[in-house]
DNA sequence: TCCCGGACCGATCGATCGGTCAGCCCGGCT
DNA sequence: AGCCGGGCTGACCGATCGATCGGTCCGGGA
């Protein structure tokens, strides 16, 4: 009845088809026509299942954010080296960006666009864990050195992650920027944000060893 | 016979008009209708002015960009200590940002929908000038100070810029996330931001003084 | 066996899309 | 006066939009 078969345009695919295309080219950029000639459905057979145009990409964001809270913290394990707890958050943050580049520019659409009540749920529910976990990790980090913080634990966490973000999302452009080569070289854009978080935390220790 | 009168919606109106409009909803889900209403004009007389849709779009982002490259390097000054210069860098990237939000929208929209050829022409362009004086800046904070620079010019410029393209277009969801407080603190976003790009260019002052 | 409900489809709806056309208005040139 | 060209308009075009309709197919319970 229902997961099975694969040759048959079921409400999965329609599901797959309109999160590709909707991550692409934005909700009133596509029609629904497209999204049912790419799932190999019927344009009537997607309204039988999701009732409009708004119900299936309610649908489609609903499956792209659902999961992603706490797959986080999952990349995280415990380490003692500061050097490496924020390598690994730079690491863990990146391959859960890059996983999946259509929900990563899906969920982007949605916060670049989201209107007054939107975005408080999106902070809350979609982002709330992930950047608190960064912030807590950051934070400890701070303790158990001597330096003055003075930095924000939040502020190097949404560093690190617009720097991130940035680079998925408009690598294609800063690819071509004069004297740019981190883009491609994925090791030295690791390194290099983690030396420089490193010292925001107040570590001195951020360019010298290895 | 042209600029003065300003009941009349013309050919200026229009390209205003058209500019909001492609910059909060994007191209494909602004209509002429819609902008015909905006600018007090009818469809016929948009497609009299800029042969079609296309035609518009290319007029806006042309006006959007072409006086862009230049007016970054008029608000920095020469100034000798790192730590201003810094500052003036990041106070002049956000001014610029946020100085006509709408025109913001509109470049960072064609950035994340630019194709392969489109990318080039953009970085190129447009952001090349800005880019490589903001590269310029940090590499003769780091020649003239003594510590072993190790992280690129070019990347803390790059985070410089992603660090305040993300505030200025996703500031509402930032706004709500956990122990974030920066993002109506204006002076002390840039305060923390210059501190940790001062680390990253080597100099050890970045959060004693002052 | 009959029947029912859900998946699914082709045909079609009114609305709106981007775009065209004939013509009005009006300042300036001859 | 005659007219001519550009700014500007309402009416209209075919195409496509989101959405609805009646109807076909089929597996499972009675």
């Amino acid at each position: 009845m229902h997961s099975g078969s694969a040759d048959s345009a079921g409400a999965e695919e329609i599901l797959l088809a309109a999160k590709d295309l909707f991550a692409e080219r934005g909700f009133e950029a596509v029609s629904i026509s497209a999204i049912a000639e790419r799932a190999g459905s019927s344009k009537a057979n997607i309204f039988h299942h999701y009732g409009n145009k708004q119900g299936l990409y309610f649908a489609v964001m609903r499956a792209a954010t659902e999961r992603l809270t706490d797959e986080f913290s999952r990349l995280l394990d415990s380490d003692d080296d500061p050097s490496e707890k924020i390598e690994q958050a730079v690491r863990a943050s990146l391959s859960l960006l890059f996983e999946d580049e259509c929900r990563s520019r899906l969920i982007f659409r949605e916060v670049l666009e989201s209107g007054p009540g939107r975005s408080e749920a999106l902070a809350e529910d979609v982002f709330s864990n992930e950047f608190a976990t960064l912030t807590a990790l950051f934070s400890d980090i701070q303790h158990d050195t001597a330096g003055a913080p003075r930095l924000d634990a939040s502020f190097l966490a949404y560093l690190l992650l617009s720097a991130n973000v940035m680079l998925l999302h408009c690598r294609q452009v800063i690819r071509h920027l004069p004297g740019v080569d981190f883009v491609d070289e994925r090791e030295r854009y690791v390194t290099m944000l983690r030396d420089l978080l490193l010292r925001g935390v107040g570590d001195s220790a951020g360019g010298d060893d290895e």
